[in-house]
RNA sequence: GUCCCCAUCGUCUAGAGGCCUAGGACACCGCCCUUUCACGGCGGCAACCGGGGUUCGAAUCCCCGUGGGGACGCCA
C-alpha cells in the first residue's frame, strides 16, 4: 500500500506549535515509508480564514523545511464536488434536510444538559414527510444509531465509541456550503489518504468520519491521534503561554533543527536519544512509540537544544540569521568585525541566535552606557590610573593586537601589583559596555586597536567625570 | 454534566512480569577548569497517583477510585 498522509491546516491563524509538531509527524511518516504528504488548506470557514493566515502556513512550514508532496489543495476550490457528494447522500437517505431553528437547538441542548445527558441533535427533521423545499435548511448526516465504530489507532490502540453518543451531524449549512467533518471525508477519500495523523482532539470526529466513509463506500484509511501539547502550566497551550507561533521563534532567535528536534521528542522517544539529526528522525520514527499522554511545553529544554545547535553549527552557516537579528537591533557591521568571527568566538555563550546579537552588537556599536552592576563592581577608584597604564602600553604596541593586550594586561596588573581581574575586568566593561566576554585576547583582537584603544580613553573620561 | 483518552523525578522520557537499589535528558544545587561569562568534566537532589486483586514475583496485567487532557457548533 503507497503511504499517502496531509498536513491540512484551516488558515485561521499562525502554525502554532501542535500544528507544526502534527505536520512533522506526517511528514517524518511519508518520508520513512517513501510516501506522500499533501498540504491541504480547509478554509471552508469564509469568515475566519485569511490570506495572511495562508502565507503564514507556508512560511512557518518552509522555515522548518517540510516540504510537501502535493498541493497545497484549496478547500474553497472543491465545493463542486463536496455539493455533489451532499447530494448523492441525499439521494440515498444517508442524509436530510433539517428545518431546526437554532432556538429550538439551543433550547433541546439546555434541556439535555439540565437531565444530565450529552447534549445532541433529537432528530427532530429525520423522518420529515413533507417540506417546503425552499425553506431555509441545513443537510444533516444520517447516522447509524445502533451498533459502535471501533478502530485500531496507530497510537492509541483500539477505540471504541457507540453510535448511541453520536448525532446526526450538519454537513451542509443553510447557505449550502459544506462543513468540516464533510469535506475532510470527500478530501480523504478522493486524495487517496492512507494514513490520517492528526491531534487527538480529533478523536471524536472520527467515528462520524467512519460514518460517512461507509456511507460512501470508501475504503478507510489508519488513524492515529497525536497527543496534545499543554502549556508549561499544564493547560492547553495558548497564547497565555508566550509564543504559540512558529514563527515567533524564529523572531527569538530559535533554529529550525533545534525547534523540530524539540518538536519530535515530545511525545516520541528512542530510547535515551536525545540528538536526532533530520535524517535520523526519518529513519527511527516510529507512531507506535508516541506517548498517549499530552506533553508540557519546556522552553528550558528546546534553549538547550538551541545552544547545542548552534555550538554545533559552522559559523559561516549561522550568518544570514545572525545579521537577521542584529537588524532586527538596528545593528549594521560594515565597519566591524566580519560576522563570521564574532559568531566562533560566542557561539558556545548563548542559548538563542537573538542573545548572540544582543551581547556582541558592542563590536559595531560602542556601548552607549555601561551595566549598572558590572561598573559599580569593577570601575573602581584605582581603575582610571590602571586604564591610563594600560592604554598608554596600546598606544605604544608596534604589533598591536590581542594576544599583544593580553600581555599588556599582565603588565599592568604586575606593575601596580594588583589581580589580573582588578585589570581585566574594568577592560571588558569598558569595551563591551558589561562584564561578560570571551577571554580578552579574543575580544579586543575582534574589536580592534581603533575601537580598543577609543573606549578605554571613554571610560577613564566618564570614571573621572564620575567620580568629580 | 455526558462520552472518549490518559497517568514513572518539577519537565520530556526509558521501562513490554523477575535485568529496577527504577535508567537518561532538561532544570536546579555543589565541586573542578577559569582574570569574567560561557563551554566542558565530576557529583548531588528528585518519580512508579491511591486502593484492591492476578502471580512464587508487579512500575509493568485486571478492577475501582482519584487526578489530568480532549470532545460535545450552521468552527476546524
Amino acid at each position: 500500500m503507497s503511504v499517502v498522509t496531509r498536513f491540512p491546516p484551516s488558515p485561521t491563524g499562525y502554525l502554532h506549535v501542535g500544528g507544526a509538531r502534527t505536520a512533522l509527524f506526517n511528514w517524518l511518516y511519508a518520508r520513512q515509508q517513501g510516501g506522500r504528504m499533501i498540504l491541504r488548506i480547509e478554509d471552508t470557514d469564509r469568515e475566519r480564514s485569511t490570506e495572511e493566515s495562508v502565507q503564514a502556513i507556508f512560511d512557518g512550514m518552509s522555515w522548518l523545511g517540510l516540504d510537501h508532496d502535493e498541493g497545497p489543495y484549496f478547500q474553497t476550490q472543491r465545493f463542486d464536488r463536496y455539493k455533489e457528494v451532499i447530494q448523492q447522500l441525499l439521494d440515498t437517505g444517508e442524509a436530510y434536510p433539517c428545518f431546526c431553528s437554532k432556538e429550538r437547538l439551543d433550547a433541546v441542548r439546555a434541556a439535555q444538559m439540565e437531565k444530565g445527558e450529552k447534549p445532541r441533535y433529537d432528530g427532530h427533521c429525520r423522518q420529515l414527510e413533507t417540506f417546503d423545499p425552499d425553506a431555509p435548511a441545513v443537510i444533516r448526516f444520517r447516522n447509524p444509531d445502533e451498533g459502535e465504530v471501533v478502530w485500531q489507532d496507530l497510537i492509541k490502540g483500539e477505540i471504541r465509541i457507540a453510535n448511541s453518543e453520536l448525532d446526526d451531524l450538519v454537513i451542509a449549512r443553510s447557505d449550502g456550503s459544506p462543513t468540516y467533518n464533510l469535506t475532510v471525508v470527500v478530501d480523504d477519500m478522493d486524495m487517496g489518504i492512507s494514513h490520517v495523523i492528526r491531534g487527538d482532539d480529533h478523536v471524536n470526529n472520527t467515528p462520524r468520519q467512519i460514518n460517512i466513509l461507509a456511507a460512501l463506500d470508501a475504503d478507510l484509511p489508519l488513524y492515529g491521534h497525536v497527543p496534545m501539547i499543554l502549556g508549561e502550566d499544564g493547560a492547553r497551550l495558548s497564547k497565555r503561554h508566550g509564543a504559540v507561533s512558529v514563527m515567533a521563534y524564529r523572531e527569538e532567535g530559535f533554529l529550525p533543527e533545534a525547534m523540530l528536534n524539540y518538536l519530535a521528542r515530545l511525545g516520541w522517544s528512542h530510547g535515551d536519544q536525545e540528538i536526532f539529526s533530520r535524517e535520523q528522525m526519518i529513519e527511527l520514527f516510529d507512531l507506535a512509540r508516541v506517548q498517549k499522554a499530552p506533553a508540557r511545553f519546556d522552553l528550558d529544554k528546546l534553549k538547550w537544544l538551541n545552544q547545542h545547535y548552534i555550538k554545533a553549527s559552522e559559523p559561516a552557516a549561522l550568518v544570514d540569521e545572525y545579521l537577521w537579528q542584529l537588524r532586527r537591533l538596528a545593528v549594521t557591521v560594515d565597519t566591524g568585525p566580519a560576522p563570521e568571527r564574532v559568531i566562533a568566538a560566542h557561539q558556545e555563550r548563548c542559548k538563542t541566535l537573538k542573545e548572540l546579537a544582543e551581547s556582541t552588537r558592542f563590536y559595531y556599536q560602542a556601548p552607549s552606557a555601561y551595566a549598572e552592576k558590572d561598573a559599580q563592581k569593577h570601575f573602581k577608584a584605582q581603575t582610571p590610573e590602571l586604564l591610563q597604564d594600560l592604554l598608554t602600553r596600546s598606544q605604544a604596541l608596534e604589533d598591536w593586537s590581542g594576544a599583544a593586550m593580553h600581555a599588556a594586561v599582565e603588565a599592568v596588573a604586575q606593575a601596580h601589583e594588583v589581580g589580573m581581574g582588578k585589570v581585566g575586568q574594568p577592560v571588558r566593561v569598558a569595551v563591551s559596555g558589561a562584564g561578560n566576554t570571551p577571554s580578552l585576547d579574543v575580544t579586543l583582537d575582534l574589536l580592534g586597536r581603533e575601537q580598543t584603544e577609543a573606549r578605554l580613553a571613554a571610560a577613564i573620561t566618564w570614571m573621572r567625570g564620575a567620580a568629580a
